[in-house]
DNA sequence: GTCTATACTCGGATAGAC
DNA sequence: GTCTATCCGAGTATAGAC
């Protein structure tokens, strides 16, 4: 799960980040799993200080209140799913055509939410219980995210390798959709990570694409 | 819990419903509306009997404590789609095929869920965050449900209408979760129920079906 | 049956020691 | 930076009037 830096080397020099901001990423992992598992009104500070280690208060010393902690982790969530993504897309060979960048999407998406991080998951559980004030700054990245989905599938259409009696929009929000509630069920010790993408992937292929 | 007796009308013959009943039954409602939009730990019981137009401690006549109604909202959620989802499949001409039953079920489970009943979005949206002792009840329910959805998928798979390559309950996962995900997205102002129907329709039965 | 008043508990937030 | 001690508002639940 977690980005957790993981202890770095106490020795001294080659120390790339301070204390203060490792701690800080201790508080914000741990936020991510609480927030995911019980919820918005259900996360206390307590609970997040105790899997981070530490009593309740210390948050403060990083966030000014609990809300803005929630926010945080909100954002970073919507934030890191996306860069995944974007950098995925990215070293694709030029020549992949457009359902071949959907596929490879889907499956970074999928490894993503299930396999690296919590935060999606936090994200993505409580879009719709967190007040509209907290959601604020994670609402950009998520339209951004969502912007990002439109484009690979508005290309795959212009290339003509979608059918064509589709409702594109619709459509994409079914998969996005089928893809997080997979964190709602998904059982690593039932399947595996790899048959869930390959039957993710065929359903997409064959629910979408012109063959 | 559920069948508190209540007193009855006191004015005798043609009442239907006591007026205890169609209390609880408010009440009921009230709780549905506000677990689906503020999730288990921001249901308040004032929320609740604000919406069910009493105050909080009038609750208590009807039912133990918070966790019996929310208990008592998530069991009645899953158990309402499944009955409706079997009424529509029982309706269904003897010589509709499998994938059509499928596509039958597929349409009354989002109209169900997306125009009938808060109490599913409820039950949905919640089942990872109430506690084990509150969702024991509901489990049943959601297992039966879950269990009738791989039948229709077993008896589309023995009618040779699948796909040969599909990992069935893999891929009842993904189709289920995407309708789930529906009511986190879903507004009736942008897109008709109909047009989401269809689609999803379309999905299930490209991404699925044979040929 | 439903209300008002209230006892009790829990969790966010601040003060101040170390 | 992180702790202990504490204040305070919020919310569940009960008592008891009507």
């Amino acid at each position: 799960m977690a980005e957790r830096a993981g202890a770095r080397a106490r020795t001294g020099a080659g120390r790339s980040l301070p204390k203060s901001h490792r701690t800080r990423e201790r508080i914000l992992d741990a936020a991510a799993r609480v927030l995911g598992s019980k919820g918005y009104a259900g996360t206390r500070l307590q609970d997040v200080a105790a899997e981070a280690g530490l009593q309740a208060p210390a948050i403060y010393y990083y966030f000014g209140s609990r809300d803005e902690l929630i926010a945080e982790v909100m954002y970073v969530g919507a934030h890191r799913v996306r860069g995944h993504v974007i950098d995925v897309l990215a070293a694709l060979p030029v020549e992949t055509d457009a359902m071949g960048r959907i596929l490879a999407a889907v499956e970074a998406h999928l490894r993503y939410e299930l396999l690296i991080s919590d935060y999606t998951t936090a994200s993505v559980r409580n879009a719709g219980q967190v007040p509209e004030s907290v959601r604020e700054r994670a609402a950009a990245e998520e339209a951004a995210y969502s912007h990002m989905w439109r484009d690979l599938f508005e290309q795959a259409q212009a290339a003509g390798e979608l059918r064509s009696d589709l409702d594109l929009n619709l459509t994409r929000f079914l998969i996005i959709g089928a893809m997080n509630w997979a964190a709602e069920w998904w059982d690593p010790k039932h399947r595996t990570l790899d048959d869930l993408v390959a039957s993710t992937q065929a359903l997409v292929l064959n629910g979408v694409g012109r063959h």
